[in-house]
DNA sequence: TCATTAATAACCACGAACGG
DNA sequence: CCGTTCGTGGTTATTAATGA
């Protein structure tokens, strides 16, 4: 067993359960190097481009070289109509020669030819941004063989993915199996009970892409923070998280109003627990502190039968509100200090802008000044599922979700980094 | 009735680079 | 020199829907 084998079981019993595709971008990750060197570059280019270029350009124009070159295998006659400059590049001369405008033929080799694309300035064919991507493009023979591998000697257990018919097959979900667990226990030199794991199928047809989604979301932020040199000092889970936080101990209160058309009217007790997906410490020198809310935008928004429904979204923001206030999240958190944010990623702006309003009026509610509404309202932050980044499609983004300006403060408008 | 199409991940074989 | 790892191209498996 490689270093890598087990840091992949160990991943397993981490996120209890992964896809294919997210244990290639955790532990596969694609090589610029390598695909520079399909080429033929000698090394010393294959240095100067790295270090000349951002990973993002680099890899965007390598796949439109591939895009062209599997155009010109494939569907010759498509090129012209690329439109205006790019006969320039696919010239069906092209490997012996480059025609250039009123000119005489340059020869030109493949090697300079992908050199002459890294500077080129020009916008590419919108055709090319519109292609296809699909994810197993982005999962390495490697990734596969090496999976395959684990389960040929019963250290993991794959499942099928329920797919439409329609949708063409979806990746392999892989669990940890008895082996694997056992193996575990054995390095960290523990009981066997204390590794975590599911079993295949034991997840309900909505636990399921819940917990895919926020795998998603925990390897997006796994890969920014490495990719600025930050370290991500302690990750909780929810299953974690629920057993802390629904501890009798640790059920908050707080004073709703009646009638919620009249704020300042007649107010009713209401008590509940904190519900999160993630937490995790952020070190970038400096220490965040955050929650992480995936919505998936099928909870209502707002109370509809008080007394019945505990899942909706103001309910939600009352007890991080009350949790913070009550100071049972310093003792819960105690490197944490006063620092604590609930980062909230949902499905479309329309729903962003309605769960920041309802965040604004809790925050309202629930301040006796403008200091305390202030430092309330600095503790919310939207964004949605769209611009989180990197993902196999983007794995080479410009911007993270770190350092993007992708998110909106509750009682701001303007989108900015939720981390400075 | 029967063949083809659409969709997409897994599978397979091959070459280059790298480390020992 | 050999085994591993990465990237690439091509093939296979699967099923309902579609077409002749």
């Amino acid at each position: 067993m490689s270093d890598r084998d087990v840091a992949v079981l160990w991943a397993l019993s981490d996120f209890r359960v992964l896809s294919t595709l997210q244990i290639a971008m955790l532990f596969w990750r694609p090589s610029l190097a390598h695909k520079l060197a399909w080429w033929h570059l000698p090394q010393t280019a294959i240095d100067q481009v790295l270090a000349s270029y951002t990973a993002h350009r680099v890899n965007e124009r390598l796949d439109f070289a591939k895009w062209l070159l599997a155009i010109r295998r494939k569907q010759p006659e498509q090129l012209a109509t690329l439109g205006p400059g790019f006969d320039l590049l696919v010239d069906p001369k092209w490997f012996g020669s480059l025609s250039l405008p009123e000119q005489q033929q340059v020869p030109i080799t493949p090697q300079d030819w992908l050199l002459r694309l890294f500077d080129y300035d020009q916008p590419l064919p919108q055709a090319f941004y519109k292609r296809r991507r699909l994810p197993s493009e982005f999962i390495s023979t490697g990734c596969k063989q090496g999976l395959r591998r684990l389960f040929d000697e019963g250290y993991i257990e794959p499942e099928e993915q329920p797919t439409r018919l329609q949708q063409g097959r979806k990746p392999l979900l892989w669990y940890l199996a008895k082996q694997g667990r056992d193996t575990l226990a054995g390095i960290a030199n523990v009981s066997t009970n204390a590794i975590p794991w599911k079993t295949a199928g034991s997840y309900s047809p909505w636990g399921l892409p819940h917990r895919l989604e926020n795998n998603d979301l925990r390897i997006s932020t796994l890969l920014a923070a490495n990719r600025h040199g930050w370290k991500i000092q302690r990750w909780i889970d929810d299953d974690q998280l629920r057993t802390m936080h629904s501890k009798k101990s640790e059920r908050v209160k707080w004073q709703r109003p009646k009638d919620p058309r009249k704020p300042n009217g007649e107010t009713v007790e209401e008590e509940g627990t904190v519900v999160a997906d993630h937490y995790f410490w952020l070190d970038t020198g400096k220490n965040w502190h955050n929650f992480y809310e995936y919505d998936r935008g099928t909870k209502t928004v707002q109370y509809q039968e008080p007394e019945q429904n505990d899942q909706d979204f103001e309910r939600k923001i009352y007890t991080f509100t009350a949790y913070y206030k009550s100071g049972l999240y310093a003792q819960r958190y105690p490197e944490a200090g006063k620092s604590m944010r609930v980062l909230i990623v949902t499905s479309s702006e329309a729903r962003l802008q309605s769960l920041k309003a309802i965040t604004e009026g809790v925050v309202n509610q629930m301040s006796n000044n403008d200091k305390d509404r202030e430092s309330g309202l600095m503790r919310y932050w939207f964004t949605t599922a769209d611009k989180i980044r990197p993902t196999w499609e983007d794995y080479f983004s410009e911007s993270t979700l770190l350092d993007g300006e992708i998110w909106v403060r509750a009682g701001q408008n303007q989108l900015r980094a939720v981390i400075w």
